[in-house]
DNA sequence: TTGATACCCGACCAGAATACTATGGTATCA
DNA sequence: TGATACCATAGTATTCTGGTCGGGTATCAA
């Protein structure tokens, strides 16, 4: 089980803008600088921006911005918009479970794992991690 | 971030035999029945006697069991053997961080995240889900 | 000894996802 | 008006997933 790099990307996206979170937006180029293919972390920002976390001023002097302050954005936040929501198992996303649920434990398991995973990821802010 | 299908029917393969602990050796015709194409379980049974979590007969009558009591027996060990360790990002994996590194808090927090999701696994056992 | 059972193993393959690249826009402001 | 910088969609090479296929080998019963 490994993490896409989109999630990785857009964390380290988002821990940039939150470094600059009072220094005015931050262009795609300088972003950029934090070693990503700038056409391909536009993409990301997008997300991010669909998303509600950053915010984006477009022409001269314009660039990206966190939309919220550091301490109310949590890396949850960043992981559910650039991967969606954490689904380990296809049993636990759409309900379609073998016929033994709802007495199965396997189905337990998943669903306490992917409760544990969410809620540690939702309980470190971007301030954290500064 | 969603787990493989390789996971998830090596959980139910073992879960299987975790069922038939004293049954003596299961065929794969047998274990297929959960609902797992039967070539391709073969190959993941395969996996699962490599990493030492079954043992196989061969011959008439034969077939795969575990090779351990089922309380020693945890997800995390099957799902490392399916999947290969958890590595939520490269920068833990093979230690080819940024250069920020050692001093990176995404980094710790990477750290932090994979010690929680091992250590929940590896407190779940097999005999657990019976 | 022979044949049926059942595991072993590597190669192959189609389709989806990943990680970009390319191109042509549009908004803003000096 | 033109340079800057975001916006959006399409294309693409590579890798991963989820299998299938074919030909083995070990074991045992008849």
């Amino acid at each position: 089980m490994r993490l896409s790099t989109r999630g990785k990307y857009g964390l380290y996206a988002m821990h940039y803008l939150a470094q600059h979170e009072n220094d005015g937006p931050q262009s795609l180029s300088h972003i950029a600088d934090i070693g990503v293919p700038k056409q391909y972390l536009e993409q990301l920002l997008g997300g991010l921006r669909r998303s509600g976390l950053i915010r984006s001023v477009r022409g001269v002097n314009g660039g990206y911005q966190i939309a919220k302050p550091s301490s109310e954005i949590t890396v949850l936040d960043i992981l559910d918009a650039m991967e969606g929501p954490l689904e380990l198992s296809d049993c636990i996303a759409n309900g379609r479970c073998c016929s033994k649920a709802p007495q199965c434990r396997v189905r337990d398991m998943w669903e306490k794992l992917t409760d544990t995973i969410n809620h540690e990821l939702n309980s470190v802010t971007l301030k954290d991690m500064l």
